[in-house]
DNA sequence: AGTAATAATGATAATCATTACTATTATTAT
DNA sequence: ATAATAATAGTAATGATTATCATTATTACT
């Protein structure tokens, strides 16, 4: 790829991410890596972070608050807890020919789906 | 309802909002408003928009820019168009029985989902 | 109606996630 | 090796949103 050299700062933020399944943030990534890598800065997780949801090598999942990662991109929902804002896999089967459906009522072309769930997880349930 | 009190700028943001189809941001809002109220403040827009989104009297759309607002609440979708950010209704037919689904793959109790399409908008596309 | 209690406002400062900038370092091509 | 240039660390800047606080508006009570 022209433009584009290796670096060992994104193979590790990447490395790290496909180890995980809690949907970290930046923050987080970068608390995280600063173990292994201590000189690592904030500024080269979001600039790599960006990089890779560009290209789809992971995906950014937007829920009003702090942006969350997941390096799992086969195509899957997510669940938001209000309480505590963590965010959760829901591996529920995808809803085949949504885009295709959604293209019928929409002047434009349709591209992609996001479906985020709103709850309250087991563990903020037990804390009343 | 005790602790909560009439104001003339809560009723323009609402009766404003409700008039409107084009889910705009607080920004938009209160540049909307200040031409019937001119010392209306941007923190009395953000104000009021948390509380009637809070209360379920609005909607707040969230897509990882920034927010926009939906006074018409009866559950509907949305397309993000990912060239302008501009946001359009889908009015597609609501996936029934979709909470109660994803209610099985979740510790937890599910209230509530967001479906966000993205893709490129008539607009967009003729500008090419 | 008049007054007390208090919620809401306008103006502005503060916060916080994210992005931009810049001199230096690491990676790749020649 | 060396030159070219992408990536980094460190830090400053941005921009949306929230907090603060003195003043004003709304409601409750006499």
């Amino acid at each position: 790829m022209p433009g584009v050299k290796h670096s060992r700062q994104r193979d590790a933020l990447l490395n790290n991410l496909r180890l995980r399944y809690d949907h970290p943030t930046a923050e987080e990534l970068y608390m995280s890596l600063k173990s292994e890598m201590p000189n690592i800065s904030l500024g080269t997780i979001y600039r790599n972070l960006n990089l890779l949801s560009d290209d789809g090598t992971i995906l950014k999942i937007s829920d009003g608050g702090v942006d969350h990662f997941d390096a799992h991109t086969h195509e899957h929902y997510h669940m938001l807890c209000t309480e505590c804002k963590h965010v959760y896999d829901v591996d529920m089967p995808v809803i085949e020919g949504l885009n295709e459906q959604a293209q019928k009522y929409v002047n434009g072309t349709v591209n992609a789906h996001f479906l985020l769930f709103n709850g309250v997880c087991e563990n903020c349930q037990n804390k009343k």
